[in-house]
DNA sequence: ACAAGTACTAACCCTAAAGTAGGTATCTTA
DNA sequence: TAAGATACCTACTTTAGGGTTAGTACTTGT
């Protein structure tokens, strides 16, 4: 999907730090410009693409399939796609994705207590 | 410290996420590869510059310093130097960066439960 | 016949984050 | 006199994340 050079320094000490640090492992899973939003989104329920795609305006249609096929790929999303014309798609937040709503909320709260 | 393009669609939208998704501003914080490494290092207690750099020995000197002058910016960080030869430096968590603990902590949880 | 709606895909480019390689100052100790 | 220890700094290069633009398939409505 996205062009790795597994040789680099750059990625072996990305390797590193997601094998020896469990905080770094989770941000890998729901880092990024966009997954938190995606994430925060789906917290209130299944969502369609487009209903996604309109709930965020600002994201492009390529970085929102690209989020949620990493999200699908990670298990944090469901994908359930009906075999209807127009193409019905429905995105929701598997085991994994709903228990991520603790870290959410606890940086919810550390934002709130600590901004500016 | 880093130059940024501040009229580029990328820059805009990662003001947008910051301003309009709590989350989002957290990560700010505390992602990128190394913060969440030496963070959980200084959760121990304050270390001189080079205990971190022993600490951590993958990351390079410009990382390191970079890293720390952006969570003393933050005020995650405080650096205390005490005026001797050769120079001695101190770096410890202030009050919010030891209220992280509990977001390390949830995120510390979630990959115990769901990593693989 | 053509636009609209749906959920995508692919090619390409730009920039911020990370890494590389070198240098600085001051004092102490050998 | 020169090496070692400490905490940095600067210029440069590479890599990966994000953005832009265009196009796909299939059907319904006009």
């Amino acid at each position: 999907m996205t062009a790795v050079k597994e040789s680099s320094t750059n990625h072996l000490n990305k390797l590193d730090a997601i094998t020896a640090c469990p905080v770094s492992f989770t941000l890998t899973k729901i880092g990024g410009r966009w997954k938190p939003i995606i994430i925060f989104n789906l917290m209130t329920g299944g969502k369609r693409y487009g209903e996604l795609k309109r709930a965020i305006p600002t994201i492009t249609e390529k970085m929102l399939i690209q989020n949620l096929k990493e999200l699908e790929a990670d298990n944090l999303v469901e994908r359930i796609a009906k075999p209807v014309i127009p193409p019905h798609v429905e995105y929701k937040l598997s085991e994994a994705g709903k228990a991520l709503s603790p870290v959410m909320k606890s940086m919810v709260d550390w934002a709130r207590k600590y901004n500016v």
